[in-house]
DNA sequence: TATTCACTTGACACGTTGTCAATTGACATT
DNA sequence: AATGTCAATTGACAACGTGTCAAGTGAATA
């Protein structure tokens, strides 16, 4: 594979990003992606095999420009799991805005895709060890609310934060993403910490 | 309009609701209803302009069939905000799965037709205003916790209740209706209940 | 000069939705 | 008994996007 094989490799997956971005993650379509980056639609198919492989690298793509591990560094460096729970939350709700184009795109494409579904259940699963390992350091410190099991708390958590929650907030609700942030802290903390008297 | 030709439509409402259930609102075509009513797959098209009417109608259908405002009488009868605001929770979990099916197939198209995107957010909007008008309870109550506003509080239980958060917690974490009425309903009570001490 | 390799071009198959026109068959009207 | 109506059938077809295929172009390389 050539350099200048990659160069339009990351041509596309660039394109692919911006596009997705700009249209809401919807009726992008492979003609559309090639015109975008100045090749031809076949030349979309030389470097990946379908759509669907497509929109999964492309999040793989935005997730190294992101760098979501230096992201997730004051989560995981945090001295109590009320603030790691509140980090973590923080952390979550900068990145989503940014990926919700592709996320959005490879959410439509999971009926019919069995490799994209499997691919954001993946990243899903991903996120749901950060609700975990949240909850679990709320649970070490004695914080969890006593009606809670750890696992219960991570599934309530993990679903709370899902993308179509956000949607609806900034979307139909017409949070602003400091107050999407500003709540779901507020709702995680009255919901999983004990109440301190 | 005939008394056969309205039959005729039931049959084809009432295949459509039972073959959507069956499914999980996936990869239900035309062609598999008419087939399943024992018609023409232009016989639908003569009743319903398109798939995406079809669908609509057949929620209609079905919330016909569950008489809906029967199962909302006991929390509009509630005598406390606590007790409406967990009542409507109880009505809205066994009712989320008896139209799953349906709804599934109705999310899925929403990006492709208008009408059917339309006819969603109109019933999401009537459910948004069962959980107004139980956070309105609470809050004429004084039992409304004081960080909410009752615009807020109701955005939130919304997009709590929404299907994809039920979807992800009876699909993924393996919760029983049971599970998720009890624990929406402790959910709902930690947030949004100011805690007596 | 000959080879290689990324890319182009244009054609085509596929599945599903939606449209159209001609036809059938039952029932009602006269 | 002839006529008209109307729901439904039949089969063909267009549109649209994805994905495939084969032949050709053009630049770098050996």
């Amino acid at each position: 594979m050539s350099s200048k094989n990659i160069e339009t490799r990351t041509r596309i997956l660039d394109t692919t990003v911006r596009m997705l971005e700009k249209h809401g993650g919807r009726g992008v379509r492979m003609g559309d992606i090639a015109k975008a980056a100045g090749i031809s639609r076949q030349a979309v198919y030389l470097h990946f095999a379908s759509r669907a492989e497509l929109l999964v690298a492309a999040t793989r793509y935005l997730d190294e420009i992101l760098d979501v591990d230096r992201r997730l560094a004051p989560s995981r460096a945090a001295t109590s799991g009320v603030d790691r729970l509140a980090l973590y939350i923080e952390c979550w709700g900068h990145y989503v805005p940014e990926i919700y184009g592709v996320a959005k795109a490879l959410l439509l494409v999971q009926d019919t895709d069995e490799a994209a579904a499997a691919a954001w259940k993946d990243r899903m699963l991903a996120m749901r060890d950060g609700c975990r390992a949240a909850i679990d350091a709320l649970h070490s410190d004695g914080d969890l609310a006593p009606e809670w099991t750890p696992k219960r708390a991570t599934d309530t958590l993990w679903t709370m934060l899902l993308v179509p929650n956000w949607e609806n907030l900034t979307g139909e609700c017409g949070w602003s993403t400091q107050q999407y942030i500003r709540w779901m802290k507020i709702l995680a903390k009255r919901t999983f910490v004990t109440s301190s008297e």
